[in-house]
DNA sequence: GAACACACTGCAACCGGTTGCAATACGTTG
DNA sequence: CAACGTATTGCAACCGGTTGCAGTGTGTTC
């Protein structure tokens, strides 16, 4: 077993307390005790326990992260961005891998069994109801990347998906393209919803421009390319509003194994600009979707929560914006 | 508060032991008893709390995934497959994100504060001394992805790095190419030193055949576009080993940017096979690296060592193979 | 020199569980 | 019916910390 505190308090010389109060930021400790302990703890090489101490204080300062995303490239630097912000603030990520079932009971008992402080549900294609069955336990929770309503029920950060819609349409437009579809992600998704609603909005109101629209059955480069292949074979529309980057990317692979010369005979447009989005050989043109200050302010939130638990909701919402590259013609 | 072992006590009109009984695997509870207290629970809402058991059985099943890499698309895979491996034996994975800070201490104390179970180290790049200095905190430590040595100090889960290096230049010689080139990734790790070795063993051992070498600063596209951009501009060999997919294809794409065909007048072997090598606008020729089996077996060794501590060290490689795809020329 | 404020300190109870041990209950056997 | 083995149960101590409270010692004020 590891060194507790009796055994610094035994060798310093000082009740068990003293060594506690020593750890603790605030508490009142004489110098030379402090010193005592201190020399003490290091010679023995004392580590306090968090966990024993959570149960008394009621802080694990662990936060569960639950994602259903572990195949979109764009979310290997969400983790990222994650796991550091976290950290540098002493905050402990507990990864959560839904990508199994999507029962939110399964995750929130597990939480609730390492009694995290918080949780972050960092995804775009969880209903918001997953985020709730949180909130409704009592454990504080951040929806980040998830749909913003006008009344949120839970903490919600993350972008305007019908306004992204829109700005996808008045791009394309803007570029010549006339005939235009929208090829989203999975169906179900609120984000998939709102952004073909943002895109047809734009659409109807323009005289002269068509669309058409079809969804992929997940973020994945094989799904846009199988959807993308679809579209073709039923006769291509001139330029496509893509779900995000991977789906994009998926979409000119096929369009150019179908010998469409884009951004000529094809234009294409994606939501996320992800790092690959800019490699030279890819170049897509894309909404980019500001993920840093998505998270940046996440986890922010949460740690606002963490004093505040029943803080009243809010939707965060960050603007995005077009990032030209070599897949929608010169204007 | 939450609902404690008391107050389920208290409802099913028994003692607490009976309560923590009834949640323990194997321990002497009557039907009778057990059903009271399940009763009793269910309709408090009952959760054992995880933290205040681990006090007393010194187990809190958290597991600590210590990565270096999070801007490898390969890792995302890596990261789900670990944390859905984990969550199947009921293990936590708790992350830890060392892109900052490449000394253990850290890390170690922060894991060691939080009762971790065991750790892995999922890195090609931290130095075997990394995971050492788990070890010798007495903290049970596979290094997944880490170096084969014949004397390992810590267990090791990964490939065979020199026999890898000996692929790449058996292939590229078969494939017709005489100018070789090893681009490879971070100098100072050993993963890239091994590849470089059996690499060049194969190379000095067959005649005709010359080589050149040199290595990106990181293992990210940029690094690679870099690299092959200053190979170019020396006079590029026919044929390249790059450390790893994602630096291939920075290389892929600096060739194509500078005019060169791919495979025609430069070939390109990568190392793992992430998904992307497989994406037909990429169709990158590379070497399988077979990370489902070694992360499988790598939780198998950490679940291993949790009822066996001191575990005699091993190292378990897996084989590797190549998948000819459109950047190394026909044979 | 008495009265008082204040900084420290240790005691002991508590956080939410687990577990060795002794006590009890039960069914069996002779 | 007594003796006995076995299954179940509760008590109480413990895991490694934290913290309210009372007690001690010090310096200040009048």
């Amino acid at each position: 077993m590891a060194i507790t505190l009796k055994d610094v308090a035994l060798r310093a010389g000082v009740s068990r307390s003293a060594v506690s109060r020593t750890f603790t930021e605030g508490a009142s400790v004489s110098d030379a005790t402090r010193k005592k302990v201190r020399k003490a703890a290091s010679e023995l090489g004392y580590r306090p326990n968090a966990l024993a101490s959570s149960l008394t204080t009621g802080r694990t300062k662990l936060i569960g992260l639950v994602s259903d995303n572990f195949r979109n490239p764009i979310f290997l630097e969400v983790f990222d961005l994650f796991t550091r912000g976290l950290q540098e603030r002493g905050l402990r990520p507990l990864l959560v891998n839904l990508s199994e079932q999507k029962d939110p009971g399964q995750s929130l008992q597990m939480l609730q069994t390492y009694s995290v402080d918080a949780v972050i549900v960092a995804s775009s294609t969880l209903p918001p109801s997953f985020a709730e069955a949180f909130r409704d336990a009592g454990v504080p929770v951040v929806n980040s990347f998830g749909r913003h309503t006008t009344s949120p029920n839970v903490h919600v950060v993350g972008i305007d998906n019908v306004e992204c819609g829109r700005m996808a349409a008045r791009s394309l437009i803007a570029h010549g393209y006339r005939k235009l579809a929208f090829l989203g992600g999975p169906k179900e998704a609120t984000s998939t919803q709102d952004r073909l609603a943002g895109f047809l909005e734009i659409v109807r109101a323009t005289s002269s421009v068509s669309q058409t629209h079809s969804f992929a059955t997940q973020y994945s480069f094989e799904a846009g390319f199988a959807e993308m292949q679809n579209c073709i074979s039923n006769g291509p529309a001139e330029a496509y509003f893509c779900g995000d980057d991977v789906l994009s990317i998926g979409a000119l692979s096929a369009a150019q194994a179908a010998g469409l010369t884009v951004p000529d005979q094809l234009g294409i447009i994606g939501l996320n600009d992800m790092e690959m989005a800019g490699w030279t050989n890819i170049a897509l043109t894309t909404i980019h979707q500001p993920i840093r200050q998505i998270i940046t302010s996440s986890i922010e939130l949460v740690t606002a929560m963490l004093n505040d638990p029943t803080r009243y909701p809010e939707a965060r919402l960050f603007p995005c914006h077009v990032v030209e590259r070599g897949t929608l013609r010169p204007i």
